[in-house]
DNA sequence: GACTATTGTCTACATTGTAGACTCAAGGTT
DNA sequence: AACCTTGAGTCTACAATGTAGACAATAGTC
């Protein structure tokens, strides 16, 4: 991993979703939450290659569901944005922001 | 390429560039601005590539400089965003604005 | 015990991002 | 004329990110 690498796409949407999810962040959710923000289709495999390379990059951590309810599956793990995960973020989106400044009109509604 | 592929994170910009620069976007113009709303750096081979994948996709498009000046270099190529173009920029930037909802706090200045 | 549902792991591959060397042409310098 | 510099663009190779789907494990239900 390169020093001060960028977020990709779908990591900006991750991140989002886990903040978003504010201390109730475990995997199904996060997934549902990007699904129905982005109107598409999200796989688990996706969303857990993702949700490993933004560990490693320390971006996010996770500890074990800390009241595990009593049903089938493995036990959840529980997602958290890291003060360095939440500042990636923001530069991320500061670039987006940017360069979306005076094109709300060519962009209509999505802004 | 796979049917309605998203945008990477790259492209994004790249797409959001070319609009800014209305009717002016030739390669070099559009890394600065990226550059300056980013402030990261933006290599030529990576900008060409994205350039050059974005055409293949249909969502962008190129003429020849219409009025080439005298100077150095090949002849430049005016990018334009196609409809196709605007519209998947469009549907991108909808998943990160609707999960950057009520996170203004926690994302900071930049919102 | 078999079946189903829920969570997570693993593997393989496709797409996107990045760096840097290379080419080519116009104009200035000597 | 020969050379250098500058500004465009091309090409190749590789790294990082995105995606799909098969597999495993566990708890409840019948």
């Amino acid at each position: 991993m390169r020093e001060g690498s960028s977020l990709g796409e779908f990591e900006q949407l991750v991140l989002l979703a886990v903040l978003q999810l504010d201390g109730d962040a475990y995997a199904p959710g996060i997934r549902i939450a990007i699904e129905d923000a982005g109107s598409r289709r999200v796989t688990r495999g996706a969303l857990y290659s993702t949700l490993d390379r933004l560990e490693t990059k320390r971006y996010l951590q996770w500890r074990p569901d800390p009241n595990p309810p009593s049903r089938a599956g493995a036990p959840r793990r529980k997602f958290e944005v890291t003060p360095t995960g939440l500042a990636a973020l923001r530069r991320s989106l500061a670039a987006v922001t940017a360069l979306t400044q005076g094109l709300e009109r060519k962009l209509g509604a999505a802004r």
